[in-house]
DNA sequence: TCCCTCATCTTTACATCGTAAAGATCGGAT
DNA sequence: ATCCGATCTTTACGATGTAAAGATGAGGGA
């Protein structure tokens, strides 16, 4: 008696009698392939991960919730479920285009780079553009609790973000990093690299280096305080 | 008709019959001062700060929530909303908890240092060493979106944070940094040594350095690889 | 002294969320 | 043709944040 759930999120309910429609079928699939929900069978999967996606970027890491993406795609608030698990499965699967994603940034801004100073700057500039380009995204990546690495599609995506930089700055220090074995120098050179661009990400999303650029010298932008500093580090370290 | 919330989480209810109570009171505040919560006069605020960090501590930070805090100071649901607002005013309240905590172990490190290099490398060090021992605290500071920083509090415990990092950041150059105005050398190192620290604790906090340290020369703790980060950076920094 | 007011705390209510379970609806293999 | 199983919807339930109204008691003014 009295039904308790009054979620008015179906975005689909009362559309069909109930029973035994007496309407075939309201041409599902309707010739031109609408980028729409494509109804009961197609690919759902993928719509959804789309409409993740813009709800990320629209309504922020917050507003992603897996009702919210379902209603995005049209379908009933149940529906990722069976796709995705749960919520974790739904958010590590969007997050693995993004590590995808932020790959090919950096990929594509390396190449076609002439001097040795000019690769070493490329790759972080790159990092950081992509994060003020996509923050939610990067947000999703870096700063969720409910992500499960034991994904084979997040694992991988992930692990080849972590290599490439590895190799980076193999190359900058001109000894290739082997596979399974670090010096001490090394992993301190790597994880210094990564541990200032992805804190200088943060700080920078997070509004706190708003503070530090106020005080430079008239307009100062975040790109240019990020050149500075890269120079600074890299100073001396380049071969020759 | 039909009432809907059968939340059981009063931890207070049916206790007394609904109507001008026969029994006067249940000795409200027990001669001992137990810690407790005083009833319903007293120190509720603090008690549910103290309730808070501790909620936060154990179950971390996706068990910090209005209710849980309540239940575990023994208060009604309903009872933080009149101190806080919302969630995002306890949270707020007790970051900036945290930021004094954090605040005053990193003073209390650089006390009582010796030579240049030690006092370079302490108040790194205590950073890192107190994110490891808060990690529920420092997650709550850094990388929460609920956090009101138009809250006089939470704004002068971070101002105090950053201030004290720039003032380290201008012995070690030996030009004390003026208040309003930076150079774009100065606000670089500010920004890289801000940068690098936070950046490796949220990476270490998250796991995400256990792939270097794994391939790092036997047991090297992740205080060794800091500490080698830091060696490295501060190389020919210091005076002298 | 008594009563009144107001800050404090509790109850009640409700929209929303994640998730589980059962029912409906096809596509396709047998 | 029929049945099975994958896919999607309905229904249900406990938890959370928050608003609003009701109780309660401390302290001040008459």
């Amino acid at each position: 008696m009295a039904k308790r759930d009054t979620t008015g999120d179906t975005a689909r309910s009362a559309r069909q009698p109930k029973k035994t429609s007496p309407a075939p079928r309201p041409a599902r699939r309707p010739a031109v392939a609408k980028t729409e929900t494509p109804y009961h069978h197609g690919a759902l999967r993928e719509a959804l991960l789309q409409a993740a996606e813009r709800v990320l970027e629209r309504d922020g890491l917050a507003g992603l919730t897996l009702r919210a993406v379902a209603r995005e795609a049209g379908v009933s608030h149940a529906a990722p479920t069976h796709h995705f698990g749960d919520l974790t499965g739904l958010v590590s699967e969007l997050a693995a285009i993004g590590f995808r994603q932020f790959n090919a940034a950096m990929a594509s801004a390396c190449e076609a780079v002439a001097s040795p100073l000019e690769r070493a700057l490329a790759r972080p500039k790159a990092y950081v553009a992509y994060a003020q380009t996509h923050p939610g995204m990067y947000g999703l990546m870096f700063r969720t609790e409910r992500l499960d690495y034991s994904r084979p599609s997040l694992h991988e995506a992930a692990e080849s973000s972590f290599a490439g930089l590895a190799n980076a700055i193999g190359a900058m220090r001109q000894e290739p990093i082997s596979g399974d074995k670090l010096t001490i120098e090394q992993g301190a050179a790597i994880a210094r690299a990564w541990s200032m661009v992805h804190g200088f990400t943060m700080l920078l999303l997070d509004g706190r280096l708003e503070d530090i650029l106020q005080r430079l010298p008239d307009g100062t932008t975040a790109e240019q305080l990020l050149e500075a500093i890269l120079k600074s580090t890299v100073a001396g370290k380049l071969p020759r």
